[in-house]
RNA sequence: GUGGCUGUAGCUCAGCUGGAUAGAGCAUCAGAUUGUGGCUCUGAGGGUCGGGGGUUCGAAUCCCCUCAGCCACCCCA
């Protein structure tokens, strides 16, 4: 009306989003928020301080490391200014710049916490897009297992404080199949032997050993020992003595498999759940720069949807940038990933407010009544939204139903009169009259239950 | 990036071998119901049939291109 030279259809833009790009309404964002927020607080409470990069980087720092792969799916431009550029598709490369750039005056060991959006311009698949969300924690500078240890009791206790502890932390080290391919004379072709190694969980051993000979030109030998490592089956306890047995004369694999002993030690001793922590020699993860213990985590109810949380050691994070050796570990929740499972197995409530109360607006001549118990109950910590026009009760009433309302305050002429408030709790259906009271005190009372 | 499948109302879908004004359920809005949501009834709004081109007297239907989604492969920070 006011843009008449927009208002013919031929001149109007077709609302969409790109390929691979979403938009996050409330009913989405809300257990969105409430997984990051869990997120950060577990990160914070074993003192691993926040960081932010830019979201764009020069191009060389960002292609450096990079693979072929990587390289291929960067979204890249140059800008006004002539510079090549690019937008970040992890946190760890921009955590290897920010390192190699401050280190000298973050010291070590440096632990931080990074959650940010990256990008990557790969084909989509269900829970794959081209804008996404990473949760990453690491330590820099510490080459102990206590840092070992304490990237796992971090994955324990995120997995606790999001209200799934029925996980399995599957755990290798790196150092171990090294030690193995040493000794089956394959460490030159250890990047392809493990690619092919990591489709155990996706593939039968049969035919990963068939890729094994055919791609990687093993053995038939060689393969099915390669193999026979997912087959290894019992405790950690047998594990470990079978994976010492297969790496003898190798010193790599053998202190790879002390650290191991030392990492499911402390596990138990910190938790009290050894089940939860189980040595898998098929893990290896795809990444050539991880160099010893990794690690995958599975829902023991939905282990299909893969791992939720993965991470390792790399002992050189900064190479391309610094002289300075910086060793580091850590590991990244995989955020979209969580919320498909937790969505498979029901565990999100669909709410489109994050207001638990929503106070009816009934008697209009009593608005600043209502925006004074509002504020009241603001103050307490109670979530309070008022609704905005003195429309008919009912419209309010299915408004806060739709909206995901835990309860609804009704109050008209009579309850403002007698110092009172009806509760119509929407869950239940019942409702009940209680007393205000000074500043709200004794509704407060009654709210506090009803939303904890 | 490669291959396959799919695309009709906000959502789930129907629509015959090409035929006239494209339908249903759910959802939305209004009313029945000016102090009580979900149930019921009545009514209304909502469609470039993903988009573009072609074949045809005539296309949601057939062909080509394109965009998007799903699946597999490739790959996986």
């Amino acid at each position: 009306m006011s843009h008449p030279e927009t208002s013919s259809s031929a001149a109007r833009i077709t609302p969409r989003t790109l390929k691979g790009f979403r938009d996050y309404p409330p009913e989405i964002m809300i257990p969105r928020e409430r997984l990051i927020d869990t997120a950060r607080r577990v990160y914070r409470s074993f003192g691993f301080a926040p960081i932010d990069t830019p979201a764009l980087e020069y191009l060389d720092v960002l292609t450096g490391k990079g693979s072929d792969e990587t390289d291929k799916q960067m979204y890249r431009f140059v800008d006004h200014g002539g510079r090549e550029v690019g937008m970040r598709f992890d946190l760890t490369v921009p955590l290897a710049r920010f390192a190699a750039q401050h280190i000298q005056e973050l010291g070590t060991p440096f632990k931080r916490y990074h959650i940010a959006t990256v990008w990557r311009g790969e084909n989509t698949q269900r829970g794959r897009y081209r804008e996404f969300m990473q949760c990453d924690f690491d330590t820099i500078g510490v080459e102990s297992v206590t840092a070992d240890i304490e990237t796992a009791l971090v994955i324990f206790e995120l997995l606790h404080a999001i209200g799934m502890p029925r996980f399995t932390l599957r755990l290798n080290n790196r150092m171990v199949l090294n030690g193995l391919l040493q000794r089956l004379d394959l460490a030159d072709r250890a990047s392809a032997v493990l690619r092919s190694l990591d489709k155990l969980g996706k593939l039968r051993a049969d035919d990963v050993a068939k890729e094994l000979e055919s791609v990687v030109g093993l053995s038939d030998a060689q393969a099915r020992d390669v193999v026979g490592l997912a087959a290894l089956d019992g405790d950690n306890d047998a594990i470990l003595r079978d994976l010492e047995h297969r790496t003898e004369g190798s010193e790599v694999g053998q202190t790879g498999v002390a650290r191991l002993r030392e990492i499911v030690a402390a596990f138990e001793a910190a938790t009290g759940e050894p089940g939860q922590l189980r040595i898998d020699p098929s893990i290896a993860r795809g990444l050539d720069y991880y160099t010893g213990p990794i690690y995958e985590t599975f829902l023991d109810e939905l282990p299909a949807i893969g791992s939720i949380c993965s991470g390792g050691r790399y002992d050189d994070l900064a190479g391309l940038f610094t002289r300075q050796r910086l060793p580091g570990i850590g590991a990244s929740l995989g955020l979209d990933r969580l919320l498909a499972a937790q969505e498979e197995l029901g565990l999100i409530e669909r709410v489109r407010t994050p207001t638990p109360i929503l106070i009816a607006f009934f008697a209009a001549d009593r608005y600043h009544d209502y925006l004074r118990l509002a504020r009241s109950l603001r103050r307490a910590g109670i979530g309070s939204e008022l609704f905005p026009e003195p429309r008919k009760l009912g419209a309010q009433l299915k408004y806060a139903d739709k909206q995901g309302f835990r309860a609804v305050l009704i109050l008209g002429e009579d309850e403002f009169q007698a110092g009172t408030c009806r509760i119509k709790d929407l869950k239940v259906g019942s409702q009940e009259v209680v007393h205000v009271g000074p500043d709200a005190g004794q509704l407060v009372d009654h709210l506090r239950d009803l939303v904890a």
